[in-house]
DNA sequence: AATCAAAGGTCAAAGAAAGTCAAACTTTTT
DNA sequence: AAAAAGTTTGACTTTCTTTGACCTTTGATT
């Protein structure tokens, strides 16, 4: 935890508490955490992405202003990854974003998430090229969501 | 006992004094040791693996690190079956029998066994022919079980 | 309407780790 | 002595972070 990114992360997850929106200056924060500006930007592109569950409303100018919104689950979260958000091929980075997303909504448990995770890092897939990785760990990645809707989630398991 | 390897080994080991994991930045580990920091990776892959009860996590960029963990007793099951049962192809049959052990031995949650499976099924693994299959089937199972080994199984999770 | 300053946005280059791999060297075994 | 195994090193790669120069949008002022 020793780059600023994560502090400044961990620093908004805070500032929600159990808000379901925040509102920030970029500038601002960027002061207040010595860095330069775009740093907040890179912050929020890594951290607070539609995959990880948050929307970003901004705007420019005079009395300018950045909300971050936490978004609550929508029932068709995933069929919509597997239908459209996921394509041929997915990186790691995305995997997880998703995983971690799913986590929030409760749809799977953290130590489900570091299997699904252990089970499409670039470790765990034997193969030559990126592309070919990235290819396959859609595959992989693919069922383990169609797998999830079969789950009926008020149920049982 | 007179080279470096050894000497790190053992500096890590008694890092470790009671802890069940440490962290570690490779580069300062190397300076320390007046070594190359590649060093430490030789050390780490052949002193802290899977057989001799180590599990390893890192991170790259900014801020990156290392950290090891110590797996426990009851992880050799696991232990074994990875460095033995499991070669450099598996069968989705095999691996179906392998999990319902896991199950058996509450090890793993039936959901998870079924997370398992759709990630090693024929389905997931977009691959031309059997062999090359099973080859990738290997990999991903295998992680997957020395992730198993990296909880704590009286643990949180 | 035109201008200006005050936001925030973008992008690419530089920096900071860690990972890989093969060649050179050393030690052990046969 | 030759072969095999183990160690050390460094060049190169990949991933993630940080920074800064330049761009765009917006509201206020003239």
């Amino acid at each position: 935890m020793a780059n600023i990114s994560d502090v400044i992360e961990s620093f908004l997850i805070d500032l929600f508490g159990d808000e379901r929106s925040i509102y920030i200056s970029r500038n601002e924060l960027a002061q207040y955490f010595h860095c330069a500006p775009s740093q907040i930007n890179y912050v929020l592109s890594t951290r607070f992405t539609v995959d990880k569950g948050f929307a970003i409303e901004s705007r420019r100018g005079g009395g300018g202003y950045v909300t971050l919104v936490k978004l609550s689950d929508e029932d068709s979260y995933i069929a919509e990854l597997v239908r459209h958000s996921i394509g041929d091929s997915i990186s790691f980075q995305r995997v997880c974003q998703i995983l971690d997303r799913l986590v929030g909504d409760e749809i799977i448990t953290p130590r489900e998430r570091e299997i699904a995770k252990s089970m499409t890092c670039d470790k765990a897939i034997l193969s030559y090229d990126k592309l070919a990785k990235d290819i396959l760990r859609a595959g992989i990645f693919k069922n383990f969501l169609t797998l999830l809707m079969k789950f009926d989630f008020g149920g049982e398991n």
